[in-house]
Formats: structure tokens, sequence, C-alpha cells
DNA sequence: GGTCCGTCATAGTTATTACCTATGGCCGCA
DNA sequence: TGCGGCCATAGGTAATAACTATGACGGACC
């Protein structure tokens, strides 16, 4: 199937006429005779009843007809997209994260851009989860990292890395050296996020697969009070390990890894395929991988690249 | 641009070797090297780098091959799309649709059905505009009617008809052989459904545009109850005229209608268009039209059938 | 460092496909 | 019943795409 042969479907369909259509795309009345024939052969069903004053569409007609302009306009977008690759990549790129990841790469992201793609331009732009979601498929923003926390309808994702969630329990003790499983924090009073946020939703849907049912005691959104909590001796908390990178003072908390290859939470960049792709927006993909890679390689951030 | 090339793409793309996907296409290397150039003349960037041990992809062929996913999906759905209509229309088809239409077309639509298309099984479900829509979305239902509230974006929306929607007063007051418009209604006591409902929201949308401030004393979702509580003086509402048409006993309930061609709400049968759309659903959506015509031509529905 | 092997690109030829002109059949209309 | 507009078919021709053979390039191996 040609998209030749598709703009001559619509055009027929406009006119209602294949004689008008081959005169209106400059070609012979037969050759667009069977051109529709040899549409309608591969489509394997009759597009249009030919009466003695033109042609209408039939109801596969009508069908076909929706599906075409998706068809076109596909190609269009992929045509498009792909000329933006040509130009320089210029323009503002509006990317908005988690809180927790943008105080990780944001300012080394700024300053790669500003070397390797110096006229492009990022607006960060710190939100959770939900909204970031919600903006996505607004198209208010041209790329968001989410959190892997299931399959999203309208969104193309590319996996960047997995954070490692860990223990997080008041102060050096027993199990700090071994390792725990989900099943033996039951009964201990746990400190996590509300439901909205993401990290619980990680942590819930861990805990119903491993049929345990845990004990939050207090719902904190905000992760460094959740650790100054836990320093307290408020209770204990579940988080990502680079939360707790700075927090870590000796005595005041301890990190304990989880059992059977430990619990993972892997994050993604999400952009609405509806929206165009600008050269723009592709550097930045690469660029944050880059300073995502480079991070994890010099250790300052104990995360993995492959896929969860 | 040729699905055949598309297709030859994904295999150069999968291989990583233009010679290893000819052999696997059947055809000479040579030949699918033009194919390529062709393509890449066509979208206008190289798509491939080409090594001495085969070719990879380049940023712009990376960004190719997800669009090119997309259209080829996008065209195997349109051929199955217009081969369900060879067959015969058979099958069920979940139909969601809100209270007020089920109770006018509901039956109507059954009988027809059994007599058309009796192999054709309707599920006709009631429900909320809100929840249609996210049934919808979520393609828990083949179809659905929705209110006109503006653009969906995932959905393909096919107009049915327009509402008309009129002032219920409690008796034969002195405005009811004439006509009103919204201004005059500021200040009067009104009887309308919450904020979710889709009737709200027309009637929030049409007072905005008029720029009158509507006062509205009670907050009710079923539309029987309001039109009992108007009949006893409790207020006024702006109703669907169909909703209507049992309640108004003489001397109970007065109907007048909106100044300047009055006011309408369309609603459309709507689908999604990721949703394999089978001959079924294609009767379903002609039979729906056709008991709504036969309806309004019999004075039942005093709807119109144009775009409002 | 030279040779070999595998890769992709190009050239020339052949086969296929698509287009054009001419014409026939069909239907509605006068 | 003849006319005019429409679409389908037929046959010749032009354009396109396929094939075989060969060239150019780069990495691997001795």
């Amino acid at each position: 199937m040609d998209t030749q042969h598709l703009k001559a479907f619509l055009k027929i369909a406009e006119t209602g006429s294949i004689s008008r259509a081959a005169e209106s795309l400059g070609i012979a009345q037969p050759s667009l005779s069977q051109q529709l024939l040899r549409l309608e052969d591969e489509v394997g069903i009759r597009l249009f009843d030919r009466t003695a004053r033109g042609v209408t569409l039939t109801e596969a007609g009508k069908i076909f007809l929706e599906r075409a302009h998706q068809i076109l306009q596909a190609t269009e977008l992929a045509i498009a997209d792909a000329q933006h690759l040509r130009e320089e990549a210029r323009g503002q790129v509006v990317f908005a994260m988690p809180p927790s990841i943008a105080r990780l790469i944001g300012a080394a992201l700024v300053e790669a851009l500003a070397e390797k793609a110096p006229r492009v331009k990022v607006r960060i732009v710190e939100a959770f989860h939900g909204t970031i979601r919600g903006w996505l498929e607004a198209e208010k923003i041209d790329l968001g990292i989410l959190y892997d926390l299931g399959p999203l309808r309208h969104l193309a994702a590319r996996h960047l890395a997995s954070d490692e969630l860990v223990l997080i329990t008041p102060r050096a003790s027993e199990e700090h050296r071994g390792e725990v499983s989900l099943a033996e924090l039951a009964g201990r009073p746990l400190i996590a996020p509300g439901p909205q946020h993401g990290l619980r939703q990680v942590i819930d849907r861990e805990a119903a697969r491993a049929g345990v049912a845990l004990d939050i005691v207090q719902e904190i959104d905000a992760l460094d009070t959740i650790t100054e909590l836990v320093a307290r001796g408020q209770g204990i908390a579940i988080l990502p390990h680079c939360s707790v990178m700075d927090p870590v003072r000796p005595g005041a908390l301890s990190v304990t890894h989880f059992a059977s290859g430990g619990l993972w939470r892997g994050f993604s960049l999400m952009r609405n395929p509806s929206h165009v792709l600008t050269h723009a927006s592709v550097q930045m993909e690469s660029q944050t991988r880059a300073v995502i890679a480079s991070l994890v390689a010099e250790g300052g951030w104990p995360a993995r690249l492959q896929e969860a």
C-alpha cells in the first residue's frame, strides 16, 4: 500500500468521482480507476459503490476513510520528525521530572547541554508523577520522567535507569550488614508517602506481590521529612537509595538492602507520540542518558541502567 | 512511501544488515539497498550509518523506526477493520449511554437489531458522561454516547443529534408562550445537577458564554427528582425537552424555549480508534441512527439531527 | 603491514509495473 | 431511443524496480 494510493482514495472520496479526482491529481482516469481497484484488492473489500453519476463510499469505505487519514497523518509526522534532525538542535524544551531526580541530574544536565547543544534551552520543571503524566497527555510539556508503574496508554516510554529501594532504620542495627525481606517488615512502623505518590505505589505493588500487609503509621509526602523522622526513631522507611546518600550520618540512619536481588524502581523518559519531536528534544534525551550514565559510573548514584 | 519499504526498513533495523535483510525478504541485496536509498531520499535524511559490518540506525533512524511501527500498525488496523465488514455482522457489542438517552432509544434499538441484524447482541449499559468516557478510553466498551462537551483527545466522534434544552417552570406562567433568555434567569432559584453531570457542564458553559451568573439553589443528579421539585414550586430548571415529555401535566409544569434559536446540546457516538471495529459495531451505529431518525420523524423526540 | 572476507554501493540489463490513449458497457435522462 | 456522463477494460509504451556482476571500503587475521 502506497501513500499515493491513499491520497488518491481520499481525493476520490472528496470529489465523489474518479474522473474529477484524476483531473485534480493530474493523471488519466483509467490510471486512477486501476489504482482504486488495486487498493480495493489489497484491502480485500469494495470501498466505493459505482453509480452512473460517480462513486459513493461503501460502509467499509467510510471506515477505511478514517483510517486512511490516520495513516497519512502518521507518515507526515514521521517525516516531519526525522526532518527536524537535519537542522541544528535549538529551541526550548520543557522537561518535567520528580524532585528526587531533578536534584540528582538537573544541574549536570544543564551544564552538559550548554556544552554539547548550546542553542537548546531546557526548562526543568519539578512535579510529581501524576501531575507529569497529566501534562504529558495534555502535551503541556515536551518530555517527562515517570516511574514505571504500569503501561501508559498514550505515551511512548524509553527506559532510563532503575533506582534501588532500601530499608532505612534509625541506627546501626543488627540487620545492617545483611539483607531483609518485605515479609520481615510486617508489623513494624513504616513511614511512607501518601497513596498518590509514585514511591508509595511501588511499595504497595511490591507488598501486594509478596502478600505482606505493611503497617504504615505515617503518610508524609516529603522524603527529607521522612528521613528526619526515621532518624528521630519514629519509625522505619523504604526509600530510594539515592535520596539518603547525604543524610546517612554515622549512627543516625542505617541502610539495609532487600533480599533476592533487592527492590528496584525503574523510571523512563516519556513523551507524547502525538507531540512533534524536535531535534532539541532528541538532544535532551541523549544528554539525559549521558548525564545519568556518568553519574552512575562515578558512583554518585547507586542505580543500574538496565531494564528492571 | 510504500508499506513494503517500511517493512524492509524494519527488517534491516532488526537484522542490522542489508544483506541479511534481503535474504530474509527473498530479494537481492542491491534491490534492498536501493529501496533504502529511495526511502532515505523520501524522508530527507539518512536513516542508517553504513559500516564495514552492516548498518546501524542513526538518531533519525531510531525516531523513524518508532513511527514506522505506528504506521504499519495503523495500516493493519485499517485493513482488519474493513475486512470485518465482509463477514456477517455478529457478536456482542457493549454500548454505554446516559440514562436519559437509553430510556428513549434502548428498547427500539434492541427491536431494530433483532430484525435487521439478528446475530448482533447488544448490551446496553446506562452510565454517566464521565464514566462512559473512562470506559471508552480504557476500551472497556465498544461504543458510547457522549454529550459534545469539547474535543476528546483519543476518541473518534460522530454526531448523532442535538437535544433542545428548555426552561421548566412550576406552572403555566406569563412567559410560557414566548421565549426566554439565559440573562433573565439571573437571580431566580435554579435546580440543576452537580458539577460532574454532563447537563450541568452544558449549562455552565452557556451561562459563562452569556456572561450570566446563575443562582443554583439545589444540586440534584436525578432528572425526575428535579422535575418533581419544580412541580412542587421549589425552583426552576433547565432540562432537555425530551426528559419532560411525560411529566408535563397540565398545570404542573410549563416549558419555555430559549431565545435566539434555543439552547441545544449535541451528543455523539464515540468509539476508541485503537479498538478493533467489528461489523457488529458498524451495524449498531447505523441502527442507532435509524432509530433516532424515526423517533424524531414520528415526533416522539423533539431533537434535530444536524450538527449543533 | 598485506591479504582476505564481508559489507554496501553502482552499473548495465532484464522483467515488471504503471501509465496513457482508445474504446466499450452501463445507467440516467431527455 | 438516442445522448451524455461515468467507470472498466485493452493494448501499447514509458517508467520503475528487480536481478547479475562488479567495484570500493573497512575490519580481521596472519
